[in-house]
DNA sequence: TATAGATTTGAATGGCTGTTCTATTTTTGT
DNA sequence: ACAAAAATAGAACAGCCATTCAAATCTATA
């Protein structure tokens, strides 16, 4: 009954309605949908759109034509824990809430991650900030970002800091902004197998709460 | 040929087609127009649907059941320029550019300002970040707020800074966020006479670029 | 007031649309 | 291999839809 059982030509049936919705501001007809899906009967359109319809996907306007909603989904990018410099990474596998940042931010499988602390102070991120992360194994010097410490069977710690290939001596740097804590030194064979870089942090927003 | 030249009961059409819109997620039929309008002949409707057309705030797929695109209108939030902390702001009357943060910021006329200079940096708004603006006219001790100079012919200037009333002053005091900066002191006098609270900043948000 | 233009009505038309029904084929589970 | 379930085709129907047309009414203005 969820969306995992939806067959396959149901799933193309989906998408086709998102992707028409999306270009041309209305749902498609039932003909329509057939036309794309190269579906000769629109009884056969009428019968996906009922699975459709059973299995919470859509809803529908009896005898109205164009009549498909999509369920709502909920908009904005999965905010997927909180991060501090030094504790672990408080991740939950299924987002807490979800953050309205903009449609630009929202490809790429972006998330967003509560900072906790004043370990990047010094960058002017904030204890209550949101970071908005974009996933990739790759970085620049320089680039803040969240490294995880890959531990067998745990889910592995993370951490918030900019990132230093030092190649005079053969390590990496995980660096806090904040002059009270120390930098992290990994040597490069330890980074190579125990470490990974998880996501760039890409933007930062803060609610300012009345005072 | 502008939307200034709207009939009255186009314009109402027109509103009658973005609310549904809103809540249909469909573009309504001309029958459905009408019964709304009360207007009694759907040729009527056509009618006016034409007219909008011609006056840009519509297109039309012919033929096409709800074949209603209203013409697609910026997203986001004005960007009205920047702001520092001693220079005049520079206002655009017609946005820059919109910014894009998220619907839940969208209403209440809300507007984005750029962030020039550190005069905020100790609370963390650095340069290039984008303040979102409340516009309002009063606020509370504490809120980082747009204060304008009121002055005669010219269009004013603007400073971010943090409100406050000193009662035992009975003056009011604009503090920036920078040791190296003093504040403002305004007799209350000079304040009701002079100044003027413009809007209230309700977040922050800042895009990180590549190192 | 006279007249042109804008607005409104009512009716008609032909194509679209959602839905239903029956029958046939394909897939799936046993 | 067999039966049940799912998927597909084709046709048909009644109602909905956008559009058009001719005629009637209203409105501004010269």
């Amino acid at each position: 009954m969820s969306s995992d059982q939806a067959t396959d030509i149901q799933k193309r049936m989906y998408n086709f309605i998102v992707s028409y919705m999306k270009t041309e501001k209305m749902p498609p007809t039932n003909r329509e949908i057939g036309r794309e899906l190269q579906i000769a009967s629109t009884g056969h359109v009428d019968y996906h759109l009922t699975m459709l319809e059973k299995k919470g996907l859509i809803s529908r306007q009896p005898k109205k034509s164009r009549g498909i909603k999509l369920i709502e989904t909920v908009t904005g990018i999965p905010v997927m824990g909180s991060i501090a410099a030094g504790q672990p990474l408080e991740i939950s596998n299924d987002p807490e809430e979800m953050l309205d940042v903009g449609r630009e931010l929202e490809p790429d499988n972006t998330y967003a991650l509560i900072v906790k602390g004043r370990s990047m102070i010094e960058d002017h991120i904030c204890d209550g900030d949101y970071v908005v992360i974009k996933p990739q194994d790759t970085c620049n010097n320089g680039d803040i970002v969240v490294a995880v410490r890959l531990q067998e069977g745990m889910s592995g710690s993370a951490t918030l800091k900019r990132f230093f290939q030092e190649k005079d001596h053969d390590r990496v740097r995980l660096q806090p902004a904040n002059s009270e804590l120390e930098p992290i030194f990994i040597s490069k064979s330890e980074w190579d197998e125990e470490w990974k870089v998880q996501g760039k942090v890409v933007a930062i927003f803060r609610q300012c709460h009345a005072a």
